[in-house]
DNA sequence: ATCCATGTGTGATAAATATTTCACAATTGT
DNA sequence: ACAATTGTGAAATATTTATCACACATGGAT
């Protein structure tokens, strides 16, 4: 039960009483833009309240700090708990678990990572890049490493329906040079390079660039080599408590390009789902629904 | 336009291509609690991001500023702002997007369908299924779809580390009754299967239930028919705007589950994994870390 | 394989700032 | 007029910042 959750805003306001005069001037003064004016040096609170420096000395060991450092650290902790969870509504995901329970310990990551990820992309540069693969006119090809192969194919899978005109290419397999010949100025590269970054993935990277080719990379926070080769790029955090790496944030960016690229032909996406489920009915591929 | 949008954090970000490593290291661990690791002192800073005080004091001037307590009071300054500004919608994902923007309506959706996904799992049976598939004495069976077997295949290449003794099978492909020759009593099976559900996989769950496997079922919200034969199965919700269903939710459990089951063998995956990194080595397919 | 340029950490140090505390005078309200 | 509060100016301390020289590692080039 060490859970402290006495804000130092709080702190002020409930000792606000006990204050004198121009102590009171300088917490209404602190209050007025918390936390920032609290961050600076003493000094300039001082002049900022228009209080003297003694009184500031006073008051934050008045409040119970040991002195005016110690009141700055806890006020930058707070920022951050603040910072970390807006949303802390929901301390457990799977609330049947406990809070240590990997379930929620990984969710809570993840979440994480979706919060900061999003935080960092340039919707304009998203759009961007879903209009490009949704070029019809420019070959798309879709790249892949040893594990991000999984990830190029799921978006290869669902664009397949969106449009014509494009390829997987596994970074790992010793074919790939095979389908550059036909790549050229104007074709789009998207490609997945996470860490431990693929050399065969840069390598085909830089040929792709040469020829003239655009690319979208995904790639991590630290962000692949190929970045400096492509149009767009968007990393994705994915640390979580594991000994790998995850996968998620990713996935939902790809789902989300998807979805965007999709809105941008729906006309064109329809009939191609259409024609698709028809063949689906005639291999009987999926169980009638019921 | 007097106005200054740019943010420091932006600011940092642009520049993250001209700094070095230890620099980017920095940058990024300041981006990671944003902005209250940067108002604390330099030495802490750098601490806090594992790199040197030279580095630190190096970064702040190749940034453009004057020295770090100009950086810090450019931080305070717009922290103030920030606080001032009562058009701080928390309740956008991409910041710099509209909330309409899809970004933000897909990410709304999937965290919502992780809420609810994780809202109805039983953490015991999670767990029930994390022993069953971490136990190496079973043969493991991994099991996708059409579009699954994406996932599919991102488990199996993970469990691959963490354990011997187990294949990837495809259900659309015709080479699986092959597969089930050798399945027996006490092997497991982890199957995907979400809507529309496939007839292959279903055949496929049934022989594997008739020779006594027990099965671990992905499944969406309406839960495949397989559900019927299986030991434990795990639904998530998995509706989005779009035409497609999404696989983020599912992508969690199933790393989720590779970061428990390593847990329960961390001895004996550390060791394949150390093996593995040396055969990665040799082969040179990643670049070493810059 | 060897060498070189670059980047990085260490430890030390000087300079700059910040904090804390004094004593005392000025102010204020009672 | 008294007691409490506050500001002033200053000084002592403590902390922080900015650099430096140097050793060491690394990756790339020859």
């Amino acid at each position: 039960m060490a859970e402290e959750t006495l804000t130092i805003s709080d702190r002020i306001q409930h000792k606000l009483d006990d204050l004198t005069r121009a102590e009171r001037q300088l917490a209404l003064s602190i209050l007025e833009n918390y936390p920032a004016s609290g961050l600076g040096p003493l000094t300039a609170l001082a002049k900022d309240a228009d209080v003297s420096v003694p009184t500031v000395a006073r008051m934050v060991q008045k409040l119970g700090f040991k002195g005016y450092p110690e009141f700055q650290s806890e006020l930058r902790e707070e920022l951050r708990a603040k910072a970390k969870n807006p949303i802390a509504k929901h301390d457990t995901w799977a609330e049947a678990a406990p809070s240590g329970h990997m379930l929620n310990r990984f969710t809570d990551a993840v979440i994480d990572n979706i919060r900061h990820t999003l935080g960092q992309i340039d919707p304009a540069a998203f759009d961007a890049a879903c209009a490009l693969a949704g070029d019809a006119d420019r070959h798309l090809y879709i790249v892949g490493g040893r594990i991000t192969h999984t990830l190029a194919e799921y978006l290869f899978l669902h664009m397949q329906v969106i449009r014509p005109n494009l390829t997987h290419v596994q970074s790992t397999s010793n074919s790939w040079p095979h389908y550059l010949l036909n790549a050229g100025k104007g074709d789009v590269f998207i490609i997945f390079d996470v860490r431990r970054y693929e050399n065969n993935t840069l390598k085909l990277a830089e040929m792709a660039h040469a020829r003239g080719a655009q690319i979208i990379l995904f790639t991590d926070q630290w962000r692949s080599p190929v970045h400096q080769l492509a149009t767009h790029s968007f990393s994705s955090r994915i640390v979580v408590p594991s000994a790998w790496d995850s996968a998620a944030t990713t996935m939902l960016l790809v789902e989300t390009m998807v979805a965007s690229v999709q809105n941008l032909h729906w006309e064109g996406t329809k009939a191609r789902m259409e024609e698709l489920e028809e063949m689906f009915d005639q291999t009987r591929l999926f169980r009638k629904f019921t």
